[in-house]
DNA sequence: TTTATTTACGTAAACGTTTACGAAAATGTA
DNA sequence: TACATTTTCGTAAACGTTTACGTAAATAAA
């Protein structure tokens, strides 16, 4: 920010207007061509890098996008972000990133502050927290288009991009009883949240289908430390009627069983089928593997980003809506056979 | 973009000029205590939210900080991106985030788009093809400050933070030598990256004082697919003087050597022992469970934040760097029993 | 009372671009 | 030659802030 070069230097130099200047390096057809070699070789030489917050102010655009999601630390969104980043950079944008630690008060914070028009389009995964979407419907209202990945507001009108979760839960339930187990019990950190009902609805599906009874009790809702659990399963397995398959609805409940399953001479999947939704590599090395569903996160990262890019393309009067779908894929392996 | 109210609309509300409604917002001493809440509250009214680039072009700063990686696969950059969020949001700084997946092409690009002054400053983890720091060097000239996180280029003069990778190459080896290893392979990606040299180095460090030869040959260098990797380590267990150790230097390749070994009749940990660098939870459940060094990444990622704003608050003039190690540590499980 | 000081605000320039408008020079047309 | 058109560039306003400077009114000091 200190020797940088503006237009204002290569005019002087030249001995040319400033809207001359620029204009040839936006290779407009009001310049001779000898000029815009010219200043295209000086602005190389002086290593000229126009001001982005001159010319995002004087266009009104940003070329920058915000992603805003509950947290990185599982592999689903770290994926996504790779994704999301990838279609970013060809189109020249740029992406701020920010996490709301699953809190509504800073979700709404942040959205808040996109009102300045710092970003020109969102892309957000919504807090576990976030039941209502006003705070969402009124960046839209005020001309920003946002885009839904993974954990939707179904109630807010906006282009989403998920997954098959409701069937998803579904086959999950199904797979397991199809592999012999008589009581499933379903792990899960927030009940609340769209897409964990979603899943949950499908296990119940599931259980309806295979004929086998669903009970209340079989919920287990997590928390977030693994020593609690841990605590919570092991309390689970030690009932007479205790559990012979889990369902674990996301990444960090699968250590809980596998972890429980020994301390009580358990084992996998003799005495307790497991099926995790994840993308972790180290599926394939758990003994025995780990059966998983796993969910095309860069995909839905890129196509999450395309989209917002086609509304901010056509700037089109909003109302155009588009609800993709990209399956995820139940993969059998150990802990389920 | 549409509709946000400014300074203006305000200033015209309450038949005010748009300087005093500015100063009325910044609480500026000049301002008369009834001005100010008429302001304070007519802007909440609005929804005022002040237009960042019209700020960052006026105050010449940006309230921003790019965050440069060769990818966000990996957990440790995962967790470092927490880290990192987590004390740019307490000091209002926004994030910015590339990837250079691993490109130096890609990392001069982005960096020189920095000349721009998009950003105050800048975390950088460096890609496996940089040796060369001229890029970075250039940005650091141009005012603008930089610190290195985990992977550093230490022929560039800049804050960093980094982990005893050297230190931990050598207890890696130490503790395999110690658990009765003989020949102890290296899986390595990037042999060039600095940081997989101090490892490296600590490795045949630690093999020489376990009294251990070193041999070229136990150097794996692998790539980026999994089935590739896992025929390389199945190859070198085939071999008559096979390694009855290895040292995954980075996550991934723990996948391979937990999959090959069965496949060849062997067991982990007595016919092979394995350790890890990792921060991967999965490691607990892993069976046997396996011995990793974990790095405190969460930690650089926030002590980096911090050097940086350091050195944004002072602004002082360049030349005072900060170097600070943080320990990762070595945890014993079963794969090294 | 007069003068000095403080308080509270307005004017206008500046940050670095982009772009509507205008105008001179070059070229074409009659 | 006289006029129309095209080519090529400059002038100046605008984007929404921040801030140096100026100034009128209010207060204090003499």
């Amino acid at each position: 920010m200190k020797g940088t070069t503006t237009l204002k230097d290569i005019a002087q130099r030249l001995g040319l207007s400033i809207a001359t200047v620029s204009r040839a390096l936006q290779d407009s057809y009001e310049i001779s061509a000898a000029t815009k070699k010219k200043v295209t070789q000086l602005a190389k030489e002086l290593n000229y890098q126009p001001n982005p917050y001159a010319s995002s102010l004087r266009r009104r655009v940003s070329k920058t996008i915000a992603v805003v999601l509950p947290e990185v630390a599982d592999s689903f969104f770290s994926l996504a972000i790779n994704g999301i980043e990838s279609v970013a950079l060809e189109k020249g944008y740029h992406v701020l990133i920010y996490l709301t630690h699953e809190s509504l008060i800073r979700e709404k914070a942040i959205l808040s502050e996109f009102k300045s028009g710092r970003v020109d389009g969102i892309l957000i995964s919504v807090s576990e927290e976030t039941a209502n979407g006003s705070h969402i419907r009124e960046i839209i209202e005020a001309g920003i288009p946002v885009v839904f990945f993974d954990r939707v507001c179904d109630e807010v009108d906006a282009s989403q991009v998920v997954t098959n979760d409701y069937e998803c839960g579904r086959l999950a339930a199904l797979h397991l009883a199809q592999q012999g187990c008589k009581r499933i019990s379903y792990l899960c950190t927030s009940p609340a949240l769209h897409i964990s009902k979603k899943r949950m609805d499908g296990y119940r599906e599931g259980l309806r289908e295979a004929g086998l009874p669903f009970r209340e009790t079989d919920i287990i809702v997590c928390g977030s430390s693994l020593t609690e659990n841990s605590r919570l399963v092991e309390k689970i397995l030690r009932k007479k009627n205790r559990p012979d398959g889990f369902i674990a609805s996301v990444e960090k409940l699968t250590t809980p069983v596998y972890l429980s399953c020994p301390r009580l001479k358990l084992t996998i999947p003799d005495d307790v089928k497991l099926l995790s939704f994840t993308n972790l590599q180290a599926a394939l090395i758990l003994s025995p593997p780990l059966t998983t569903i796993t969910q095309p996160a860069f995909e839905m990262g890129a196509t999450a980003a395309r989209l917002l890019f086609k509304s901010l393309d056509k700037k089109k009067r909003l109302g155009y809506n588009e609800r993709v779908m990209i399956n995820s894929v139940l993969i059998p392996r150990g802990s389920t056979q």
